[in-house]
DNA sequence: AAATAATTTCGATAATTCTAGAAATATCGT
DNA sequence: ACGATATTTCTAGAATTATCGAAATTATTT
């Protein structure tokens, strides 16, 4: 992963709506939320919602697919996985002290 | 952890100046690097660098300490795996399909 | 106390992002 | 084709962020 990729993801998850929305949607799990339902539970005018949703679909981060009238988006979780562990990688590698990362996150390779 | 707050630590990292040196720190572990070491990496002014750090900073991801003429930066790894926890957190919560979080990240509660 | 070193604060400018209304597009049912 | 629903694209103003030189600050050495 680049570090400009990795910088560009985190940013788009930087915004209180986006990541709302996000959660949202990493909450629904596979079956993902239409954008409707992500608009009802946020609260924010359509444009703006779809807005922020393509930044984060252009991330990689959600997928969209259509369903008759309405657009079912989900949350990319190979991407997340691939972004959590980015954050870790390499953790302590130059390390000259004890414990650090008492806690290291799994699936660090994704 | 707050949504506010978690987006915020994350548009901290979603700068390529910043995620760079945060993972400079990450890499450096409990011994932190200083400034200046970090500059020699990133080759940015250091009027830029003090900026980009005094955010990170700010959002609770990295700690500064004076040793003499240089201040020694170091990584918040609570932080860091609070905020990647958050991320995680609820994950497929209300999901109504079969496997999605295929690869679980611990210390997801941090 | 002066010179030097490491880093920050200030100030100004350029670029990006956020927001939301209006218009456009896609799909469905009749 | 028409009307209704779902969502996006266009547009632009306001707010935020990035950048960097110059000046100021804090600590060390002589």
């Amino acid at each position: 992963m680049d570090t400009d990729f990795a910088a560009r993801q985190l940013a788009e998850l930087g915004n209180p709506h986006r990541l709302a929305a996000y959660r949202l949607l990493v909450k629904a799990g596979d079956g993902g939320l239409p954008v409707g339902d992500i608009q009802a539970h946020l609260d924010i005018p359509a444009s703006t919602l779809s807005h922020h949703l393509s930044r984060l679909i252009w991330a990689g981060l959600v997928s969209q697919e259509r369903e008759g009238r309405t657009l079912r988006c989900r949350a990319n979780f190979p991407a997340m996985r691939a972004l959590v562990g980015f954050l870790a990688d390499e953790c302590c590698t130059g390390v000259t002290t004890t414990t650090t990362c008492a806690a290291p996150v799994r699936g660090a390779g994704a």
